[in-house]
RNA sequence: GGGCGGCUAGCUCAGUUGGUCAGAGCGCCUGGUUUACACCCAGGAGGUCGGGGGUUCGAGCCCCUCGCCGCCCACCA
């Protein structure tokens, strides 16, 4: 017998590792099978489990148990992702915790020595936590990043792209993070909003015949002006034009230049040129051949080319100092509190700066084009779908992107140096010194870059270098193209963008057919969860309390399109509820003798009530598979919801009380035999979004009626056939549910004691529905708690009129209901009748409706009128008896 | 500044192609020891579908406009 509710934790690490064992998690070995292939997202191997990672796992999972169950070679290829800077972080700083050497005491070799051994002992957990949700990930195949195989695949690229000059190094400005003294992409640059101030300095014309003001919010960067520009239609500043100005404090001569740049609208109209050190300024540099003068070092303080007393200061240092030198001059022209965005560098979160660095870049704009018509034809498509848009918006306006970082923990660049400055790139050290001898006719000492790629070049292969490319793997031929994408719209830039130029330069298809953008899990709020704020929920706890399942279905029912999850733990404990109520409903069955019956089949059933319920069953089957097949989550789960909780347990079960106590051995058995079937079916339907409960009761069931062919995850997905609705059953237990359903709203809203058992008179019925409810009778007594059912026969004084898909029934309840109510109910009712009477009537007697309604619409508001003015007929003789009586 | 999304019962949200579309869950109220389940059962109250205008015989659903809220991109004169 099974206990009263389920207990998760006691399950779910058994099943997990049975799962794992039999060997379900790998694609089947059916080379005939269609395959369903899904890479995860992998998350950085520094990372623990945050809720995000639990709703986006958790709907790969119900994609891939779905399809697996469907009976393809299901692929769910799981990894993690070196993450540069987040992992480089972490171990710095827990060498600084432990007291240990710090990086560059360590040197590089060192170092990554140490990163390495921090991965194998506490890296990857992740991948632990990711079990504990149910994640039926092909473990054997998990890979990393920054394995050997993949790191093959990374130089392959490189190499290839550097050969057909889609890989370039270039010196311009880059965003600049001193913290980490690295290069970053745009991408990685946030913006945020601080106070700032607004200053305006004076530029004495060189002649001393006046002065030229301009405004800046970073005085510091004017130690390295070299110009200042005006619009040259801006009359005020024409004659200045092509003259100078002498810089303050470094007293070097700046031209006036002519430039659209200017806006004559904004400030003074005159801008300071700082070429070196902003993206507008750079650009103008290069219109107007402008020396470029870098006054910082890495470190963002002021290096050799400032002025002596300045060198060594910190920027913000050296900004103060150039105020204070400005006001000393009498240059200060006003200051200006300011809200502006400032750069940030979103993993440090230090104020980047525009810097002239020399890097690598990809040729973003060239691998951009067959991406954007790949995503144009349809070849791979997004949903929702407005993440198109999102998509096409960057990949039309995309720039060069910076993949070089000077930091240690990643894939070294694979370029070689040689001592006159000319770079060999190859895959191995060796192929380049081969490059350098045939290139100078002799050997000659080679020095590899020093720098590391972005983490995102990795990962922008990830659907191919998994498969083994660039070997010509069989998992290669037989997974890729991958079939979806779950991910968050978050990484549409960084990766899934990436991950289509790649995929489609490389092996000349998309990476994947389709992608599904998961929603942004929220607090219950509505905010954003950040470890600032304090309202992070941890999902593993919310496993621990709730079991996996519950959380798995409430992060799948909430799954909409357009729309973040704001997750409630109210809602994690209603659905839950919902598992322990298919748990009952299992204990109802096996209480009651229903077990699976060896040949038992449901298009045999002769019953009204497993006629009715086979239907439902098949109907809910199509509706769950529809809508798993169009990532439909929220709609999937909504189904199931409703047809286990109000359908199966609310009806079905409570119909089958009186045949499964009853006499009629042939009526139990049937229902015994079609009710264990239904069960069944759920499980199957359910397992995707709950894989544990369901396992758990598949196996309980397992020991009554015959064998089991297979554990649950690898059951045959139900494929019911339409003709299993049966529309005759159908409307029969519309009528009969209908009767009940409606008498108890009367019994209820009258205050009709429990106790009561009055006669249910059924008044005027058409021969089916007469015998419909007659041959229900037994359920309609006890649902309904009236002793029974009496045709033929007229309401009285004492009846409570009501009606049940136009059959017209009465309840004789007068010796207990309080008559005012009852006339009151009736007043109530028969002016909520007469409403709809007068909406329709107004409507149908419309002559535009008439003629220009379909005909079908037309006719379903007859029938509606017809309906509603019979029962306002009835409702109100039933009041003019009512007060004749009272 | 550019783009996108949201605004439907107290709360969280469903509402495909305009015609039972005014719904669900939670919460709330009333009543229940019906031998599957109180993590339950039965019933009930609650909304002029953000405001305004338009198209249409008919509009949460289409168009225009305004207003909030959120996100993305750009922006340190």
């Amino acid at each position: 017998m099974l206990e009263k509710t389920f207990d998760p934790k006691s399950v779910e690490p058994r099943l997990y590792a049975q799962w794992e064992a039999s060997g379900a998690f790998a694609p089947k070995d059916d080379p005939g099978a269609a395959t369903f292939t899904v890479v995860i997202p992998p998350p950085n191997v520094t990372g623990s489990l945050h809720i995000g990672h639990a709703l986006n796992n958790a709907l790969q999972d119900a994609l891939v148990r779905f399809e697996r169950m469907r009976g393809k070679a299901a692929l769910w290829l799981p990894g993690t992702d070196h993450a540069g800077i987040a992992t480089q972080m972490v171990v710095e700083r827990q060498l600084a915790e432990a007291g240990n050497m710090g990086r560059r005491d360590l040197g590089r070799e060192g170092f990554v020595e140490k990163v390495w051994a921090w991965k194998a002992r506490s890296g990857g957990a992740i991948v632990t936590q990711l079990r504990r949700l149910g994640a039926s990930c092909d473990w054997g195949r998990e890979r990393f990043t920054l394995d050997e195989g993949l790191s093959v695949a990374v130089r392959k690229v490189f190499v290839t792209l550097y050969k057909q000059k889609l890989i370039y190094r270039d010196k311009r400005l880059v965003n600049w993070d001193p913290q980490f003294q690295t290069a970053i992409s745009d991408l990685e640059v946030e913006q945020r909003e601080v106070d700032g101030f607004f200053w305006r300095f004076a530029y004495p014309l060189e002649d001393g015949s006046g002065e030229i003001v301009v405004a800046t919010t970073r005085p510091e960067t004017m130690l390295a002006d070299t110009a200042v520009a005006v619009h040259p239609d801006d009359e005020r500043y024409k004659h200045l034009i092509g003259r100078c100005v002498r810089l303050p404090i470094v007293g070097r001569p700046i031209p006036i230049i002519a430039d659209d740049y200017a806006d004559p609208e904004k400030g003074s109209g005159a801008v300071k040129i700082t070429p070196a050190h902003d993206f507008n300024d750079f650009r103008v540099g290069q219109r107007h051949k402008l020396p470029m003068i870098n006054i910082l070092d890495p470190f963002a303080r002021l290096n050799e080319n400032a002025p002596a007393e300045y060198r060594g200061l910190d920027r913000f240092d050296a900004r103060r100092k150039v105020v204070e030198a400005f006001e000393r001059l009498g240059l200060l022209r006003g200051v200006d509190k300011t809200r502006h965005a400032v750069p940030h560098g979103d993993r440090s979160g230090v104020v980047v700066e525009p810097y002239l660095t020399d890097q690598w870049y990809v040729d973003a704009k060239t691998l951009a084009q067959p991406a954007i018509r790949a995503v144009e034809t349809g070849a791979t498509q997004f949903a929702p779908k407005s993440a198109e848009k999102t998509y096409f918006e960057w990949m039309r306006n995309i720039e060069p992107w910076c993949i070089s970082r000077q930091l240690w923990w990643g894939h070294r660049i694979p370029a070689w140096w040689g001592p006159d400055g000319r770079v060999f790139v190859e895959e191995t050290e060796a192929a380049a010194q081969a490059a350098a001898r045939e290139h100078y006719g002799r050997d000659e000492p080679l020095r590899q870059d020093e720098d590391v790629l972005d983490t995102w070049f990795s990962s922008a292969l990830w659907p191919f270098s998994t498969l083994g490319w660039p070997e010509k793997t069989e998992d290669l031929a037989r997974f890729y193209p991958t079939t979806t994408l779950v991910t968050g719209l978050d990484i549409i830039f960084y990766w899934v963008a990436r991950m289509m130029m790649m995929g489609l330069h490389f092996t000349g298809e998309v990476p994947f057919r389709q992608v599904f953008f998961n929603a942004m899990v929220r607090d219950a709020y509505g905010a954003k969860m950040s470890k600032t704020k304090g309202n992070v929920v941890d999902p593993l706890e919310l496993v621990d309390e709730y079991g996996a399942d519950a959380l798995r279905f409430t992060l799948t029912a909430m799954s909409g399109a357009n729309r973040d999850i704001k997750l409630s733990r109210q809602r994690i404990e209603g659905y839950r509820n919902f598992g322990t109520k298919l748990w009952n409903a299992a204990r109802f069955c096996q209480m009651n003798g229903c077990e699976r019956l060896e040949g038992f089949d449901p298009a045999g059933a002769t019953l009204t009530l497993n006629r009715w319920i086979r239907g439902e069953t098949a109907w809910t089957a199509k509706a769950v598979t529809e809508a798993l097949e169009t990532c439909a989550f929220d709609e999937a789960a909504g189904a199931l919801y409703r047809f286990v909780w109000n359908v199966f347990c609310d009806w079905h079960l409570e119909f089958a009380k009186p045949l499964l106590t009853g006499h009629d051995e042939f009526a139990k058995a049937e229902t015994r035999a079609a009710t264990a079937w239904v069960l069944d079916e759920i499980l199957k339907l359910l397992h995707p979004i709950m894989p544990f409960i369901t396992e758990a009761l598949w196996e309980a069931t397992a020991e009554y009626g015959p064998p089991r062919g297979s554990m649950l995850i690898t059951a045959p997905w139900p494929e019911l056939p339409a003709s299993y609705v049966d529309a005759e059953a159908a409307a029969e237990m519309d009528l009969v549910i209908a009767a009940i359903s409606e008498g108890r709203s009367v019994r209820s809203e009258l205050n009709v004691p429990l106790s009561a058992r009055p006669p249910l008179l059924v008044t005027e019925a058409d021969p089916r529905q007469r015998r419909i409810l007659e041959a229900n009778g037994a359920a309609i007594r006890q649902l309904l708690r009236v002793d029974a059912i009496r045709f033929d026969v007229t309401a009285d004084a004492g009846s409570v009129p009501y009606t049940a898909e136009g059959a017209a029934l009465a309840l004789p309840v007068a010796e207990f209901i309080d008559l005012a109510a009852e006339r009151a109910r009736l007043v109530k009712e028969i002016a909520s009748l007469v409403a709809e009477i007068q909406k329709l009537g107004a409507k149908l007697s419309n002559p535009d409706v008439v003629a220009r309604a379909p005909e079908e619409v037309v006719d379903e508001n007859r029938e509606r009128l017809a309906d509603a003015e019979a029962s306002r007929a009835r409702l109100e003789a039933a009041l003019k008896r009512l007060r004749a009586a009272g």
